[in-house]
DNA sequence: GCCAACGTTGGC
DNA sequence: GCCAACGTTGGC
């Protein structure tokens, strides 16, 4: 069992918009990053948990709670030569990009927002990935001991 | 293998 | 819209 942070824009894909999705389920989709790439197919095990953070907007912070309920697949919308994400270098015989589905698990009473995370940046969450300069990993892997704390401020 | 150029992320 | 920081690409 895991725990991971989520980055996606609210403008694009909110927490609100999970919620509305049927089975309150999403492919999470458009990671283009190998980094990233990594943790989704090689990381992310059934039921791992993840925060899910919005990013890029008037607050960010952490809105909800998801679950990854399926693990890493070849990403199709890569193959796609319409799609905002295609990547000619990726084929459905050696893919690069992978995804996985998340189902959300509770959208938070209130956004944890970062500066309020940051308040904690030499203390409790002094190695969180998150608070680190200059970075822009759009998934993250959360210790167990920041997953709990930054749970309990809820 | 180095590194400059470029594109992207994401907070502000 | 700005810009710092970073990842990727491609020439050499």
């Amino acid at each position: 069992m895991n725990y991971w942070l989520m980055k996606s824009e609210p403008d694009s894909f909110s927490i609100d918009a999970l919620a509305a999705a049927p089975g309150r389920t999403t492919g999470w989709d458009g990671v283009r990053n190998f980094q990233a790439r990594n943790f989704l197919r090689d990381g992310m095990q059934q039921g791992d948990l993840a925060f899910f953070y919005h990013s890029s907007c008037a607050v960010p912070g952490i809105a909800g709670i998801v679950k990854v309920v399926r693990t890493g697949y070849p990403d199709p919308t890569a193959f796609d030569a319409a799609h905002h994400h295609y990547d000619a270098d990726s084929d459905s015989s050696n893919p690069r990009w992978y995804m996985v589905d998340v189902k959300l698990v509770k959208k938070l009473k209130r956004i944890i927002t970062l500066d309020e995370l940051r308040s904690h940046a030499s203390g409790k969450l002094k190695n969180m990935i998150l608070l680190k300069r200059g970075n822009r990993l759009s998934i993250t892997p959360v210790t167990k001991t920041e997953w709990d704390f930054i749970a309990s401020l809820e």
